[in-house]
DNA sequence: GCACTGACGCGGG
DNA sequence: TCCCGCGCCAGTG
């Protein structure tokens, strides 16, 4: 599917030290409704294993569990290390997506489109 | 073809 | 702001 190839570029395009929700991937990839897929994608590595997981997180910001890691808190470490703050709540852990929220610009739209058409996706 | 599932999102109360 | 219910759609059995 199509879709999947999508969400490996877009992925891919999240700066280092910056978090995104599975609904922001989804509508970049031009399927607003398919948050769940992305998700699904992820977890089982449909979209390769060279994209920056640990940095997509749910609307609300919760690292929505460990599916796709190693270990439990791998996720949670790997986005400490790139000076994203994660805290600890009743849900689990999460980051603030006010800061370290990924605001994806023009030029992201632009030139993913651009990447889409060129591979034919 | 049908029903159920899931790393989800959003609007209404 | 928090909680709840409904909507979504590709995969899977």
């Amino acid at each position: 599917m199509d879709f999947y190839k999508r969400a490996a570029l877009v992925c891919q395009q999240i700066p280092r030290g910056k978090a995104a929700s599975y609904g922001q991937i989804a509508l970049l990839c031009g399927k607003p409704k398919n948050a769940r897929q992305v998700g699904y994608a992820l977890s089982h590595g449909l979209a390769g294993e060279d994209v920056p997981a640990h940095r997509v997180v749910n609307a609300k910001g919760i690292l929505s569990g460990a599916a796709a890691f190693a270990t439990a808190d791998l996720q949670k470490q790997m986005l400490q290390h790139e000076g994203v703050e994660v805290f600890w709540t009743e849900d689990g852990w999460r980051v603030d997506l006010k800061k370290d929220g990924w605001k994806n610009t023009m030029e992201d739209a632009l030139y993913l489109r651009e990447e889409f058409s060129k591979k034919g996706i």
